[in-house]
DNA sequence: AAAACTATATTTAGCTT
DNA sequence: CAAGCTAAATATAGTTT
């Protein structure tokens, strides 16, 4: 081999190895400075020689550059917490909506047992009177055609708890609340 | 000056920068990469150009370490994550709870307009019916104690779309489902 | 063992395409 | 204008002092 050409090898010989650190070593934060000065560039280099001494370059302001990379990252996480701040709001105004209806349905019920009538004219209470004979006619029409003792036993003394309230067909149409409950599919996260 | 021999001070010249630029840092991280392969040390090195943009040069096991930084950051990230992802959940829970209460509010609703009937006994038909009669009552006796005519006008066309049902007081107390709607107080974020 | 030396390898400024 | 070329400048491996 021909002098001074060498194989990118770790250096066996220990003497030559912290030789040739001292020299490259200063080579590379010679470099580092030109590279800095020439094109208006920020440039650190940091060694950590085997025995774990440190040595590093910074072109202006080490701290500075330090910063400037804080910055950068803050500006990732920060993008990243933007996005998931803007979910949690997502969620927070469907759960709003949530409870609009409920509160729109609890009134509905309320209404169909005949609370909170305060507020109405006598036409809606006509209206209301109207709706509640239908049920009674349909109720009434649909008990007697209940079904077999066998299917009844099941629900004798259960389910208490649940609503019971039973009044035939009718048409709703112009009570009734158009919902879509449920979370959004592309629930995230 | 002859070619090859420059002074150590910003080119002014925008493509020779630029292209100075891209050559010299090549070369920089070239000896970074040799002096970490020959003298087994660890080596970073890291440029920001004057648009800010980063080119970074790490041996092994500067990576390693960097990882190892990025691992210490992810883990305090990682908590403050965790705190908000668990906040998510909590919101996500609710809002199961919240539409199983509007399906449950709308089951109330239809069977007290005498829908969804098929599965009940005869006992809670019966109920139904007698609760149906007691509204009705109440209805009707309310209608005769209206309110004046000055108040009623606001109500005449309007709200339409509102639950019209009138019924009087009856007692609801064993369907009527306990509700605590809304967010809760202590909304973070 | 550190600094100077030197022959060769490598880098690169300015040019060419 | 990016990629390649080349002569000169620099860096450096091995040597010497």
């Amino acid at each position: 081999m021909v002098k001074g050409k060498i194989e990118i090898k770790r250096i066996e010989n220990l003497t030559s190895r912290q030789v040739t650190f001292s020299k490259r070593r200063k080579g590379l934060f010679k470099k580092a400075h030109e590279l800095s000065v020439l094109c208006d560039a920020q440039v650190a280099a940091i060694v950590f020689s085997q025995k774990g001494r440190l040595y590093d370059f910074a072109s202006s302001d080490m701290q500075k550059m330090m910063e400037r990379c804080e910055i950068h990252r803050n500006e990732y996480f920060g993008a990243e917490n933007l996005r998931k701040q803007q979910y949690v709001q997502e969620l927070k105004n469907e759960m709003v909506i949530m409870a609009d209806k409920i509160e729109l349905r609890r009134l509905h019920s309320r209404r169909l047992m005949g609370q909170d009538l305060d507020s109405c004219s006598v036409e809606e209470l006509n209206e209301i009177i109207s709706k509640i004979e239908k049920s009674l006619t349909n109720v009434r029409s649909r008990k007697f055609e209940a079904q077999p003792l066998w299917m009844q036993s099941r629900s004798l003394k259960s389910e208490k708890s649940a609503p019971s309230c039973d009044c035939g067909n009718m048409n709703i149409s112009d009570v009734e609340t158009e919902l879509s409950i449920g979370l959004r599919p592309e629930s995230q996260m």
